[in-house]
DNA sequence: ATACCTTTGAAGTCT
DNA sequence: AGACTTCAAAGGTAT
């Protein structure tokens, strides 16, 4: 009730038309996620050629011509894609992605000293390999099943809040005094529907080149990839939590917030 | 040690 | 097609 409440309410005023499209805009506008997105048919722009375009820096010839233009093989350029943890701090500017330290060569190119892993490739645990003497010991189907688990992750693409909640709960928490995440969740998310249309859009933008460098990176990659590879509550709960009016209230009693003023001062 | 909480958006699956 | 589900991040908390 009361999240339905405000967000109906940012909604009209950021003109972003109900889920269920019943929009009370005389025009509305598409949401902004999707108004980003390229219609089907066209097609993409290189690395280089769209993201070079609004920055005069020029690219470094090598990145360019080797590692942007060819098709992009997996291993050998995981290191070289970081714009998720080189970058944020740099926001809200744009990032200058060829000139950026960990998108040059000597990095994150793997077997370089200074190698970086990329952020999206996260091994399964940081437990260490085992070592060929224990390997025999397995049948080939364990260890087959143990290779595939232990096959590195590559994490999905960061979306727009995500992008807006990685830059932002650094400050959220020294304004807050509050560590917990569930709650500075719930403060940035007030302050994402809270954000004008343009002050949006730069996340949007930000969140489309992340997806469509993962897409080069990451060809064969799928979303589907990653499913089920979390152990996930029990849909009755998610959808008993999801659904539950009481939840701000909770969340202040939680954290020893006044009913009365909603949110702490500096957290709206 | 690991799931949960909490948020939005993208992309998957299901009906 | 539209509804529903999962996973991205984060770190304290609960089991």
């Amino acid at each position: 009730m009361y999240k339905e409440t405000v967000y109906s309410a940012f909604n009209l005023l950021m003109h972003y038309p109900p889920a269920s499209g019943a929009g009370q805009h005389p025009q509305p506008q598409p949401p902004l996620h999707k108004a980003n997105q390229p219609p089907h048919g066209v097609p993409q722009l290189s690395l280089y050629e769209h993201f070079n375009s609004p920055h005069p820096t020029p690219a470094p010839a090598d990145i360019s011509q080797k590692q942007v233009h060819r098709p992009l093989q997996t291993p050998d350029l995981s290191g070289f894609y970081s714009l998720t943890s080189g970058s944020m701090g740099q926001l809200p500017h744009t990032v200058s992605w060829f000139t950026h330290p960990s998108l040059m060569l000597g990095s994150g190119v793997p077997g370089h000293p200074a190698a970086i892993p990329h952020p999206a490739i996260v091994p399964p645990s940081g437990k260490q390999e085992l070592q060929p003497f224990d390997r025999n010991l397995k049948t080939q189907a364990e260890s087959k099943a143990e290779k595939e688990a232990k096959k590195p992750t590559i994490k999905k693409p960061l979306n727009a809040f995500m992008l807006y909640m990685k830059e932002m709960r650094a400050k959220v928490i020294a304004e807050c005094t509050l560590k917990e995440s569930a709650a500075i969740n719930q403060i940035l998310g007030r302050r994402w529907h809270a954000l004008s249309r343009e002050e949006q859009a730069k996340y949007y933008e930000l969140a489309r080149k992340e997806r469509q460098l993962h897409m080069q990176l990451y060809p064969g990659w799928s979303a589907r990839d990653n499913y089920g590879k979390k152990k996930r509550r029990s849909r009755e709960k998610h959808q008993e939590s999801t659904t539950d009016p009481g939840s701000p209230k909770k969340c202040r009693a939680r954290f020893g917030l006044n009913q009365q003023t909603d949110w702490c001062g500096p957290c709206r």
